[in-house]
DNA sequence: TTGAAAGCGCTAACAT
DNA sequence: ATGTTAGCGCTTTCAA
């Protein structure tokens, strides 16, 4: 039992008896078509369950073809998906489909995907660069026409619009907001060393905050971690210091997970806690969750707008666009340092 | 200025000085070349930026594109993502791309995102339906051999491969678990009606325990609510009741974030809990949070492994897999219950 | 080992 | 209002 073939354009003419080209006509609304022909054809479209295919179409037309192209890093994190929220939402009134693809934050299936997206001619391409990758090959296509946008970090080896949230003066606010609060020891518990854009743009803002207000920066209070198991264990050798910090900055959702267990482990709730990133239930916890919170959906409807503009003939130069992050008071930040810790 | 025309194979054979098809040869590696024929080819290749036209090569081979499409209610729902992880890493091997589209729960987005994918002639269909959709026009793809996969819930007028979690015996042991630790009269926190797949299952499975157990169900017990708001106040007014619940079932992740915001104000921290769906930072709520946890990994995985079987030819008759969940004891589900309240 | 011609499904350009 | 021809970029078929 052979599966029946796909039915075509030339399929729904022969059924109808008009030329293929009429058909074509009364489903792209181009030029006339008598009353009569175009309910003929669309009963005949509907009698064989025809699908126009796009491909034919985007050959034949030339152009690129309607979709926009997304390569992230981790699909499964909530971050990347409210992006591409953000990005579909904006595209979508342009007819524009998103396509999406992980690369497992591995620069070879990054580029693997980037080469399935060139080939299938999307016509935006979208990028959450990896650790290490690499993006200069990218310039022909750009040069091509196709509109190139970098997301939550810069590409590399391309000047090219990018979209990413304000990771240094976000960080410096929570920072702020510490110091305000009495506090002078602070610890940061991030992913090190900062090759990447993200970790050192916000290591640089939790330095600059210490540095407007005068205070000493102590190598001892920055903690390395990569996985809430490590943040975990680098918390707890923090607070074993001598003079240990009486607030922490964690770099982000990751850590944050590792920090906080380890502080209601030890009975440490006392210690306060700003995070970069929100969590669904921060408001739930105890103390409330005081964050740095990014906001996905702006990057990807940010991105989104820029890609339209560009698909309509802007040529200005590459922006970077940065998106606000938004201090949330929620009550772990608020926490008064207690002296004889 | 305008942008460059993207090379062709005609333009790399030119370049070479060779036809193209002895291009599309060595490229392919199909049939015969000569090692120096295919090292200028190369070159040329790399010098031009070459990316082959893969919708210009699946018009001529005919055969489905070597894409899959996925369509969601929501991208930005990490369970999804998960879900499109899990069926990536399944496909990927098999040089399939994903393509994911949302839905955003709306019958007709869900059905325009179909459309598209059908367009395209995807190799393989995903759909996790919206509620109230409609697949019946599915058929006939089918017919014409391409595979069709529902998750999360089960398609409508369409017999076909279906991977879903086991709401309903899961939800049943959650339920079990709080019996056994002593309570009678547990509360369930869902979004009512049920005419969603997943919820009414969940439902069965907590009516199936008390049944189980031999216990009354009183109606009472279950509130109807849409968001953590309304989960919010649902929970408010059963702990109001005159015989209220001394445990509480939460239907899915947004009722548990209203159920425990309201036992979080409400001071009434003593109310065990079983909530479906885990939550990252479920093991820092105090008490902990004993969740009936999901597997979207593995959805995705099994989904991917039922399409390539079936891409392989194979045509046994469509399948339900049940993915396990797992119930994970945390604490709030294992406090006792309290007379006298 | 290589090439020429035909054709995939569709639409642009020009008829009628 | 409709049809004819040609051709998009590629691969298949057949020939050299």
């Amino acid at each position: 039992m052979t599966p029946a073939r796909r039915p075509t354009l030339a399929d729904v003419a022969r059924e109808v008896g008009v030329s293929a080209k009429t058909v074509s006509r009364v489903l792209n609304e181009d030029g006339p078509s008598s009353p009569d022909t175009r309910r003929r054809v669309l009963e005949a479209v509907a009698k064989l369950g025809f699908q126009p295919n796009l491909m034919a179409r985007s050959i034949r037309t030339g152009g690129p073809d309607t979709t926009v192209g997304l390569v992230v890093p981790d699909m499964s994190n909530p971050f990347f998906g409210a992006v591409a929220s953000g990005i579909e939402d904006a595209v979508r009134t342009r007819g524009l489909t998103l396509l999406m693809g992980s690369s497992h934050d591995d620069p070879h299936r990054e580029q693997a995907l980037i080469d399935t997206f060139l080939a299938r001619r999307v016509s935006v391409l979208m990028v959450a660069p990896a650790a290490g990758s690499e993006h200069s090959r990218l310039q022909v296509h750009r040069a091509a026409g196709m509109p190139v946008v970098f997301l939550d970090r810069p590409g590399t080896g391309l000047t090219t619009d990018t979209v990413v949230s304000t990771n240094r003066s976000g960080t410096r606010e929570g920072v702020a907001h510490l110091i305000a609060g009495g506090h002078s020891r602070i610890g940061f518990v991030g992913d090190l060393p900062t090759r990447l854009y993200t970790r050192r743009e916000r290591l640089a803002g939790y330095r600059e905050a210490l540095a407007d207000a005068g205070l000493s920066h102590d190598r001892a209070l920055i903690a390395d971690a990569h996985d809430p198991e490590t943040a975990a264990e680098a918390t707890a050798r923090l607070l074993d210091l001598r003079d240990p910090p009486t607030a922490l900055l964690s770099g982000n959702n990751t850590m944050t997970l590792g920090v906080l267990t380890q502080l209601a482990r030890g009975g440490s709730k006392d210690i306060a806690v700003v995070a970069f990133d929100d969590v669904p239930i921060a408001s739930i916890l105890e103390p409330a969750l005081t964050v740095v919170a990014q906001n996905p959906t702006a990057v990807g409807a940010t991105a989104g707008a820029i890609a339209i503009r560009r698909l309509a003939g802007d040529r200005a130069r590459a922006r970077t666009v940065l998106v606000e992050t938004h201090l949330i008071l929620r009550g772990s930040g608020e926490l008064a340092p207690r002296p004889g810790r």
